[in-house]
RNA sequence: GCAGGUAUGGCGGAACUGGCAGACGCGCUAGACUUAGGAUCUAGUGGAUUCUUCCGUGCAGGUUCAAGUCCUGUUACCUGCACCA
């Protein structure tokens, strides 16, 4: 059998009689599978690509099989620096290099038989799409949720370009590995800090795995706490925000952050103003990563001039700048109790402030006793004043009242999650369809003109000062304001890559549309994602900027749903042979390609599915992908042994049966190996059998089909049936599930002593006797005492003696 | 440091609400067929053993007639976050 030439032949047929087409409002029940578009790099599809897709693909395949109208689709997320930059490594214009890689990735996902609906394709770089990224953009824009600011932003300069806090997540460059420094830009923000809650508690209408939900939850980064008014003496005020207000009394200084905006207030009063000026330009100087892991030292220095009063005791208590307390974090400020805060004790011994033990229960003179050690322990408090002696709890909620009723304090919720930092100096991206007029500022393009292309210039490379290279094309820069008509400019950066991914599952529910960006119609037909899969590297960012995109939209009434993706699971990695991470320079990287012209993409495709927990990585092995064209092969060898019969053999109706539950319960799990290994067995039981009727065959064929699509398609041919894909997934009968004699094992005090069996109408006792009579048992129980005997039906029987 | 995850033969991994640990596959051993085998088929394969048992799911305890599974403690590795007040 020469599976190359099968392959394409059903792969033709596939395309030709459109056997995927998911038809928007159909009277069949909708289910929307989605994973993950791929980035068409340069370097063609992963084996882990294979991994995810394949397993999306037997799903979808299975659910089409079941009777659903099966929404899978597939696109491109071709915008972003991976594609800048392969595109000026080759020399070729990026939209040629994403034209060119699209081909390739499509051809070797076609040569897998995955069974997208091709006719839903699409790129993000396409002006019909990302004609829409701009339009709502722009509603962003109009409803206040995007705003220009200068910010101190991270930068990049090896790319020569600004990056989120995501992408620089560590301090290091997410795309090159090069240290981000701290650099002031103006920036294009989107307001997704506004949505901190909403994106907390919407997690509960969706059935994320629970790890996801949890990356989630740790990006929004919600604390409760005090924000709490301090005066200071001479006049004016600032706040801080504390989650553990109990400790209030133990307050002996503040710090206040070196790049916030309080200590530009302040610094007119100041009386050592060169020496804060100095520290301002140090900190500035450091890039996140000094400022997190090789600079944990508590740097600083106290504010002569000013101090604070003590909101309680109104005692005078020095103020100190310190870069360990983050200007865009709660308030800029904090308040220092170094007898209860590991940081702030640090702070105090190295400056030689005093402290104050507010709560009993631990020495604190070599490090402090901090809130995860007296928390919930009954711990109480002393040197508080009125609340000595009060637990912990307790104090917490009587000082919070004191204070609010005092007027200086109020409850507050503090997140994390920061503003989206919008603006890319890049030239491949969407533009940012905004214009400046030096009369009437900031003005939105008009909807008519979207899309606004992209030029088609020379020269993309990034400049060296940092602008976008669209700065330098000034036949596109020069424009007239929608407003005034007089002379604008447009913004010249573009958006990042994330822009484009957070919203393409909605159009693929309605990609041909041309007047919006998916109706609402075809929305509320296909709901929500139903299942949707991708790597573990993308649950946190990806899946928040979605979740917060289509939040928005709802909010203005856009798109049916607050959460438009149901479940989100994610899979584990293909690791090489080594267990280390694929990669060119380690020299274990698998190109798909290759297996499949050697093995045939239903080996490779039941392999990825059979090497291990889908969720967990798992190594690649060149000798467990031969087991699996083993299994497929001894399928093809079966056929010799079909007679003709439209029903099921007697012999074979257990197993069969059996099988059909299990492989159902399995897809439900996504326990995909064991799908693999309950068909292995179902095979190698059909081979033990003189001959197999054809409708014994046809079943383990349909069974098979969604994984290995190509042969059991041909195979189902060469008996005769009508194409798999045009058939339905067998049902099973549950009484037909279980067997009637079984065996079951026989302990004497947990000790296994020997084996039985049992029929479904045997009664205890009957099984009782027959275990006793078994020869081992006898040796084992006589002349003891029977003291107990459990008998747990279909499973085993257990006799303690004494 | 914080949060989460994982730990089962030589290897990848099975084991539903606690109920015969090691399914399935790889590898290995022996045999068959072969000029040949890196093809195929058959049998075996957790360890030890006085051949009947004993020991075995990271480690130490506990609950139970019964624990890979539940509880307490602990170790190692992986991932994410990391001076977030």
């Amino acid at each position: 059998m020469n599976f190359n030439e099968i392959e394409k032949k059903w792969q033709k047929y596939w395309l030709d009689n459109k056997s995927f087409e998911a038809v928007t409002g159909s009277d069949k029940e909708p289910y929307y599978i989605l994973v993950e578009f791929p980035y068409p790099s340069g370097s063609g599809l992963h084996v882990g690509h294979v991994r995810s897709y394949t397993a999306q693909d037997a799903k979808a395949r299975m659910m089409r099989l079941k009777g659903y109208n099966v929404l899978y689709p597939m696109g491109w997320d071709a915008f972003g620096a991976p594609a800048e930059q392969y595109a000026i490594k080759n020399h070729i214009h990026p939209k040629d290099a994403v034209k060119e890689n699209i081909k390739t990735f499509k051809n070797q996902m076609m040569s897998l038989g995955f069974s997208f609906d091709w006719d839903r394709e699409f790129s993000t770089t396409d002006p019909e799409y990302y004609k829409w990224t701009q339009w709502q953009f722009l509603e962003f824009y109009k409803h206040g949720m995007a705003y220009k600011e200068k910010v101190p932003v991270n930068w990049c300069p090896n790319c020569k370009s600004v990056l989120s806090n995501e992408d620089a997540a560590g301090g290091v460059c997410e795309r090159c590995g090069e240290q981000v420094i701290q650099k002031e830009k103006s920036q294009w923000m989107l307001k997704m800090s506004e949505y901190s809650e909403d994106l907390l508690k919407g997690l509960d209408d969706t059935h994320f795995a629970p790890k996801v939900k949890l990356g989630q939850i740790n990006w929004i980064g919600k604390s409760t706490g005090v924000e709490l008014d301090v005066d200071i003496v001479d006049g004016g005020k600032f706040s801080v925000f504390t989650t553990c207000i109990e400790t209030i009394y133990g307050i002996t200084f503040f710090v206040i952050a070196p790049d916030g905006k309080l200590i530009k207030e302040l610094l007119p009063r100041v009386k050592n103003k060169e020496e804060v000026l100095n520290y301002i330009e140090e900190t500035k100087k450091k890039s996140n990563m000094d400022r997190t892991e090789l600079n944990k030292g508590k740097t600083g220095c106290i504010l002569e001039g000013i101090e604070a009063i003590h909101p309680i005791t109104k005692k005078r208590v020095p103020i100190f700048l310190g870069d360990f307390v983050l200007g865009d974090y709660g308030t800029g400020a904090v308040m220092a109790v170094p007898s209860h805060d590991q940081r702030d004790f640090e702070y105090a011994k190295a400056h030689n402030i005093e402290m104050i033990q507010v709560i009993e229960g631990k020495d604190t003179t070599s490090s402090a006793f901090e809130k995860q050690d007296y928390l919930n322990t009954g711990a109480k408090l002393i040197n508080s004043e009125e609340f000595n002696g009060l637990t912990v709890e307790e104090a917490k909620e009587k000082i919070t009242e004191k204070l609010i009723n005092m007027g200086i304090a109020r409850k507050v919720n503090n997140y994390k999650m920061r503003d989206w930092i919008f603006s890319r100096q890049r030239f491949w991206g969407e533009p940012i369809p905004m214009i400046h007029c030096d009369k009437c500022g900031w003005v939105a393009m008009d909807e008519k003109d979207l899309p606004l292309l992209l030029p088609d210039v020379a020269n993309y490379e990034p400049t060296e000062d940092g602008e976008s290279p669209l700065a330098n094309i000034s036949d596109w820069v020069n424009t007239k304001c929608p407003k005034c008509n007089g002379p604008a400019k447009r913004e010249t950066d573009t958006m990042p890559n994330w822009a484009g991914s957070s919203w393409y599952f909605l159009r693929f529910m309605d990609p041909k549309n041309t007047h919006e960006f998916a109706s609402m119609s075809a929305m509320k037909y296909w709901n929500k994602v139903n299942w949707y899969n991708g790597g573990m590297e993308h649950t946190a960012r990806h899946l928040l900027y979605a979740r917060f995109w289509v939040q928005f939209l709802y909010n203005i009434g856009l798109v049916p749903n607050k959460e438009m993706i149901d479940v989100r699971v994610s899979h584990g990695m293909v690791l090489g042979s080594n267990n280390e991470k694929m990669s060119k320079s380690k020299g274990n990287v698998i190109n798909p390609d290759d297996i499949i012209k050697e093995y045939g993409a239903d080996v490779l495709r039941t392999y990825e599915m059979f090497m291990g927990d889908y969720e967990q990585d798992a190594p690649w092995s060149t000798e467990t992908l031969k087991g699996c064209k083993r299994f497929i092969d001894k399928v093809i060898k079966l056929k010799d042994k079909v007679v003709d019969g439209n029903e099921i053999s007697k012999s074979l109706e257990k197993i069969i049966n059996k099988s059909i539950k299990k492989i159902e319960l399995d897809y439900d799990n996504m326990s995909y190996n064991t799908i693999v290994s309950t068909l292995m067995i179902l095979t190698n039981t059909y081979l033990e059998q003189e001959k197999i009727t054809k409708e014994d065959y046809r079943i383990l064929l349909t069974l098979l089909n969604p994984i290995a699509p190509h042969v059991t398609e041909e195979l189902n041919e060469m008996i005769g049936n009508t194409p798999i894909v045009k058939s339905s997934w067998p049902k099973y009968d549950e009484e037909k599930t279980i067997d009637d004699t079984i065996e079951i094992g026989v302990q004497v005090n947990g000790k296994l002593r020997g084996s039985i069996k049992v029929t479904n109408d045997m009664s205890d006792d009957e099984v009782i006797n027959l275990s006793k009579n078994q020869e081992n048992v006898k040796k084992h129980i006589e002349g003891k005492e029977i003291i107990k005997t459990i008998v747990i039906k279909r499973r085993i029987v257990n006799i303690v003696v004494k």
